[in-house]
DNA sequence: GCCGTTTTCGGCCCGACTGTTTTCAGTCG
């Protein structure tokens, strides 16, 4: 069983003990399924391993009950409580927690008097109004929960953070005329992989003209909400924007709250309450003198805490534990993963480099696909031995890049690379990729991958998970394994930084870092524009709480070429 | 159900908003 299994099976413990009315456990189960969800160790191998007294030790709010069930769960795939528990509810009722306003007292309500215990049921009961003759609620409630099935049916579909980032720095950077003070602030100043909507914090002292001027943008397409301390839009993307407007002796505690995570709130409360102080989004208070709220930095600096970079703040131990200081943005100095017109690409070797030179760097890396690679137009071995002699003649002509000569080569099915010795042995990166047979057994895909990652020629695995955020899951391998074989063969792992990609994700860094494994940050442009998402895949390393040290193409052109295998 | 530089028992984040309350419960972030 998966941590993600197991964490799925605790929230929805949690769920039906929020329903029965029961106090605290549910936010219990809550804590421990997502520590589980969350951590980089795997709670089967954990647990075969040590058994329960492992899992208490490596999973924070897992304790003498909770690891019990989890073992029972892991031993039987079975869990007798769980069983127990879903037997009192009706299949369907944990969808009614998704309809925004319904919680689960509401539910309770509804399921024991009306007999709800789905959506249409919920629907039909609203339309015919027995809700709103139902004490507690009332005309105004059954039309909002009309509103929310609406909403639950429509998805709250999540956009990815490398189509939200720019609209967001678009609309920040605007704001900044008419605010005295604005921040992105959210998931998205978190740089979480995928974002709900965009939240603004601004501070001024006239908040009527910003609010004005926030509803008048030229990309609204309707506005949802309209105040003096917060107003809502919706943009042509379909994106929301939310922006709050306060005082500047408060913006640095509403960015801190708004900006969350909620659990790293959470957390930092709890810790304010231990020194006897209150912390809310107008300040940190010590009995009703606030004692600090203008900025950020001195809210954890009263709280004993150095400042805490966004990316940082998911209450995954930043707390408690040393961080070493996280890469910085713009600290990658050459780019190894790209694609030109003569596989899949748009531009031409030119147009790359040119680019790439434009953004500062000192190397670029061509790596066009392998002949396996049909559908993006793979190379023959004779097409990419002329390819690299193309590649060599642009580096000689345009001066002040490094042009390395590589190509993305297909990890075949039983572990062999797409091309012969012979020819890796002319490149300068060689960066191994899985394209095909996604659905193999894990044992087949952990296999194939080992093998490839144990080839000399290998410098990189790129994309080593092959998921595609929200349409693809990643392919089933045993990370752990791979990961280990990567760290003892000297292969660095990918973090690509494509939007749909981001492969891999925060917490496989984690783990991979605590394996001993090194990363290269690229992009795999497939044309000049691409080459700006290398901010993505930074922002998966800050969240991983990555050094530069652990970054390879921090380096120079000519201290990483020594770090490549000849 | 978990957890401890206040605690092995008694707590468990905090405030805003909203509807339907005649003083607050439920939900949300």
């Amino acid at each position: 069983m998966k941590n993600s299994e197991v964490a799925d099976v605790l929230y929805e413990i949690a769920d039906m003990l929020e329903m029965q009315g029961i106090q605290f456990k549910p936010n219990a189960y809550r804590k421990a399924a997502r520590s589980v969800e969350e951590s980089s160790e795997d709670v089967n191998a954990v647990y075969k391993a040590s058994g329960r007294a492992a899992l208490q030790k490596k999973f924070a709010g897992v304790g003498a009950s909770i690891s019990e069930k989890i073992g029972e769960l892991l031993t039987t795939g079975k869990l007798g409580y769980y069983e127990k528990l879903k037997k009192q509810f009706p299949k369907h009722i944990s969808e009614l927690m998704e309809v925004p306003g319904l919680g689960p007292k509401r539910i309770r309500l509804l399921h024991g008097r009306l007999k709800i215990s789905n959506l249409s049921q919920l629907e039909d009961a609203a339309k015919k109004h027995k809700i709103s003759a139902l004490a507690g609620f009332g005309k105004t409630s059954e039309e909002d929960i009309l509103k929310g099935i609406g909403i639950f049916r429509r998805g709250r579909e999540r956009m990815l953070l490398g189509y939200a980032l720019p609209q967001a720095l678009e609309i920040e950077a605007m704001l900044k005329g008419a605010a005295d003070n604005v921040s992105i602030a959210g998931s998205l100043r978190r740089r979480k992989e995928t974002i709900g909507d965009i939240d603004i914090l601004a501070a001024s002292s006239n908040p009527g003209k910003v609010m004005n001027y926030f509803v008048s943008m030229p990309d609204v397409s309707r506005v949802l909400a309209k105040g003096m301390t917060k107003s809502s839009v919706l943009l042509k993307s379909g994106l929301q924007v939310d922006l709050r407007v306060v005082d500047a002796s408060s913006f640095g505690a509403a960015l801190q709250y708004f900006t969350g995570s909620k659990e790293h709130n959470i957390a930092l409360r709890e810790i304010a309450a231990r020194k006897r102080l209150k912390l809310n989004e107008y300040g940190l208070f010590r009995g009703k003198k606030r004692i600090a709220g203008k900025t950020e930095a001195e809210i954890y600096r009263k709280l004993g805490i150095g400042y805490m970079e966004p990316e940082l703040r998911e209450n995954r131990g930043e707390l408690s534990l040393r961080i070493p200081k996280i890469i910085p943005y713009n600290s990658i100095l050459g780019d190894l993963h790209t694609h030109t017109r003569f596989s899949d690409g748009a531009d031409s070797v030119e147009d790359m480099v040119s680019a790439a030179k434009k953004l500062g760097y000192g190397y670029i890396a061509i790596t066009d696909h392998s002949k396996s690679t049909r559908i993006a137009h793979g190379l023959s071995e004779e097409k990419m031995l002329s390819h690299i002699n193309r590649i060599k003649a642009v580096g000689k002509k345009i001066k002040g890049i490094k042009v390395l000569a590589g190509s993305e080569v297909d990890i075949l099915p039983d572990g062999g690379l797409d091309y012969p010795d012979s020819l890796l042995k002319k490149m300068d990166v060689v960066i191994g990729s899985v394209h095909s047979r996604f659905k193999s057994s894990g044992e087949q895909m952990t296999s194939r991958i080992i093998t490839a990652l144990q080839n000399p020629h290998l410098d990189i695995l790129g994309h080593p998970t092959g998921r595609l955020i929200g349409r693809r899951e990643p392919y089933d391998a045993d990370l752990k394994k791979v990961f280990r074989a990567a760290a003892d063969n000297h292969v660095y792992l990918e973090i690509n930084s494509h939007p749909e990609r981001t492969d891999l994700n925060d917490i496989n860094v984690m783990a991979a870092k605590q394996q001993g494994c090194r990363f290269v940050i690229s992009t795999d442009a497939h044309s000049t524009a691409g080459l700006e998402y290398m901010q993505l895949g930074t922002a998966v390393a800050r969240r991983a709480w990555l050094a530069s040290k652990d970054v390879v193409n921090t380096a120079s052109a000519k201290q990483f070429l020594n770090l490549l295998k000849k």
